[in-house]
RNA sequence: GCCGGAGUAGCUCAGUGGUAGAGCAAUUCACUCGUAAUGAAUAGGCCAGGGGUUCGACUCCCCUCUCCGGCUCCA
């Protein structure tokens, strides 16, 4: 591949200093000012202020608008150059990728045809439709291919064509054609019908920019294959998606295989097995998980921690059972819109059909139906660690993200109208609170509003919509509005947090629900003696403790805050001699609290140390002559390369005792 | 559910139309060791399951199950 060198991000970007009429002036951060004649193509002025700029210089913006770099400039002077140092400019890098992409598969297979190429995060895609799907050798022959385009440096050339004219050029491309007679004629510029982008004879529909020629791609790599339905539709074509990475340099490309790499480590499915923390055995069913001891005392941790939270919310726990009759299903309204994603009904000799619960909803309901409530009642918090099944489509199980038996930290709230708003103020510190001591420290809010289709009164929606956005409002947490995005029974709050390797998770979601008090008719009796309809508040903070002990494992790679560790301590005797001593400082760290092993195996000391480490324990204890003889310990922490020899065993136990608090509730 | 890939020892993976292999883990023995792998030996498999082709199938074909990457879905 020709074209950029590596170590571009690091170019000073000039600053204007002096429009005159017939040229402008740039400084660069070194002092060094440079003109060039006004009305200049970009080209020309990446050419004049420096031929390292020249080589970065990508596209162009002119009073905001992004343009090609090889057209011409306005006169205005108001504009400065992209290079891929910018976000735009790795944006139109991938773009441009795409096209060579598209351009390498129909050199290659003849009678295929294409669809669409967006660039994407960290890279892009183009979807084909082919005679058979790619396989990954197909793979390295279209990245051949590309890699033949980038080396002969195609320029990129921007054309318009009229509607009739475009549907000519792709006469052979029927996703083409689609998207030609879709387009909006708002969003096109006076006498350009559409937009198209030429090199070497292949020619795309494109709004553009694009980079000034195909050498400019420095580095790229096709990652993947995949099926992927025309316009998202399940009912239209399958495509053939091929997906690629491009980068401003072959290093920053090799970074950002390596961070694959490492998410791959990260794996929760692959931790899991490592650590011994949980399996899904065949035997039990897709989606379906068996937790192992270690895994079980994690999970115990957590249990602990919400039940404990929740208390000092203020909610009361209550049980309700996995199975119920499907008269109450049909009540709530769940087997007319999510009948879908249930089991099966089970049927008794009675007649009576049986459904296993997916949701916890009606459950809940049923006891705040089991006696008149009156405001005086309210609020009534009711949470429950509740285990529900969900028939997940085959292809969308996906470890414990995705599973098909989960149990939610689940509760619902029933409250006034007048307490919604401390009541979701509560809701939204409880879950912050929640995920800031499982280790997360960024978090970004989903507004989800009124949808087209929603049941409820109006004024609910617009009071319930308010109150949610002047809470988030308040709260300072960063939010955006998906307008229109509610479920239809109520807006919403999504919580998201981003992980320690900057992927963002979904994981508490505050919800209001107008249908179920409806569709239960739930009530309660106000001051003035009316019955009223609650509001109810549907709120997970964990999501299901499946899924957020899948993200935590992700988040924490394995390496748990030591409270949560399931084991927190190995004690590792020197030689068998040395047991008696080590059961010894096991017994005075659980005394303490702390959970403790012995690795008594015959294995070297060096050996028990790896063990401890590759199954990423906190702390590692090693006692040997020395120790027993003057009450220490040697004591290593996990990511610590050095040990600390001769530290007393009280001391030792403070210290370890004092790192594996919990935080405070 | 759809498209593609895959399933061989507990794990990671070789392998071939002619009766199955390695490393790690396990077990046993020796070693008793001071901070990331002590040595030797042993055992371990219905090659995911079922059907077919063949003199013969782990290998080729079909079906099912499970997993992986996406798509779609996540009222």
């Amino acid at each position: 591949m020709s074209g950029i060198q590596p170590g571009l991000s690091s170019l000073p970007l000039p600053r204007l200093v002096r429009v005159e009429q017939l040229s402008i002036d740039l400084e660069y951060p070194d002092g060094n000012v440079v003109q060039h004649p006004k009305g200049a193509t970009g080209l020309e002025v990446a050419s004049s202020i420096g031929s390292g700029l020249a080589r970065a210089a990508v596209a162009i913006r002119i009073d905001g608008e992004l343009r090609d770099l090889n057209r011409a400039i306005d006169h205005s002077g108001k504009f400065a150059v992209v290079t891929l140092a910018d976000a735009d400019g790795l944006h139109i890098l991938r773009h441009s990728s795409a096209h060579v992409l598209a351009q390498a598969v129909l050199d290659l297979y003849p009678g295929s045809t294409f669809a669409i190429g967006p660039a994407i995060e960290d890279g892009f895609y183009y979807d084909f439709k082919v005679a058979e799907p790619f396989t990954p050798e197909d793979l390295e022959r279209i990245q051949a291919r590309m890699e033949e385009i980038i080396a002969e440096d195609q320029p990129f050339t921007r054309d318009s064509a009229d509607m009739d004219h475009a549907l000519e050029i792709f006469i052979d491309h029927p996703f083409k054609r689609e998207i030609i007679a879709n387009v909006d004629q708002s969003e096109v510029s006076e006498g350009e019908d559409v937009t198209l982008y030429r090199n070497n004879g292949f020619v795309d529909l494109c709004r553009g920019p694009h980079l000034p020629s195909t050498g400019r791609i420095p580095a790229v790599k096709l990652l993947r294959t995949s099926g992927a339905y025309w316009r998202g539709d399940q009912a239209r074509d399958q495509l053939q998606r091929v997906y690629g990475t491009s980068w401003p340099s072959k290093k920053e490309l090799e970074d950002y295989l390596a961070r694959q790499e490492e998410a791959e480590k990260r794996d929760h499915r692959k931790l899991g097995a490592e650590l011994d923390l949980f399996s899904f055995p065949d035997e039990l069913g897709s989606g379906l998980a068996v937790w192992h001891p270690k895994g079980g005392m994690l999970r115990k941790v957590i249990e602990d921690r919400s039940r404990d939270i929740h208390e000092r919310y203020g909610f009361e726990f209550v049980y309700t059972p996995h199975l119920a009759k499907a008269d109450l299903w049909e009540t709530s309204g769940h087997l007319g819109y999510y009948s879908e994603n249930m089991y099966p009904g089970l049927e008794m000799d009675n007649d009576q059909e049986y459904r296993v619960k997916p949701m916890n909803c009606p459950g809940h309901i049923l006891i705040y139906k089991s006696r008149a409530r009156s405001y005086r009642d309210l609020p009534i918090r009711l949470s429950e660690l509740g285990a529900v099944y969900r028939y997940e489509k085959s292809g969308v199980v996906h470890g414990l993200l995705r599973a098909r038996g989960f149990t939610q930290d689940d509760s619902h709230v029933f409250c006034t109208g007048e307490q919604l708003d401390a009541e979701l103020r509560m809701h939204l510190d409880f879950v912050i609170a929640w995920l800031k001591d499982a280790g997360f420290s960024e978090f970004e809010a989903d507004l989800s509003t009124q949808p087209e289709k929603s049941v409820g009164a109006q004024e609910r929606w617009d009071f319930s919509e308010k109150t949610l956005a002047d809470v988030l409002e308040s709260s300072g947490i960063p939010y955006q509005v998906a307008e229109g995005d509610g479920a239809f029974y109520g807006p919403k709050i999504d919580m998201h947090v981003k992980d320690a390797i900057g992927r963002r998770w979904q994981l508490s979601t505050i919800q209001l629900d107008f249908t179920l008090p409806e569709r239960f008719e739930l009530e309660y009796t106000s001051a003035a003696n009316e019955a009223e309809q609650p509001y109810m508040i549907h709120c997970a903070k964990a999501g299901s403790l499946e899924r957020f002990m899948g993200v935590l494992i992700e988040h924490h790679a394995g390496a748990f805050p030591m409270w949560m560790a399931p084991v927190q301590a190995t004690v590792v005797p020197v030689a068998d001699r040395h047991i008696d001593y080590a059961e010894t400082v096991k017994q005075a760290l659980e005394g303490s609290g702390l959970r403790v092993e012995i690795d008594d195996s015959g294995d070297t000391v060096g050996d028990k140390i790896r063990t401890a480490i590759t199954q990423k324990h906190p702390a590692v204890i090693v006692v040997g002559d020395n120790d027993v003889e003057a009450e220490t310990v040697g004591l290593r922490l996990y990511g610590e390369e050095k040990d600390t020899r001769g530290v007393p065993l009280a001391e030792a136990v403070a210290r370890l005792t004092d790192m594996a608090a919990e935080p405070d509730l």
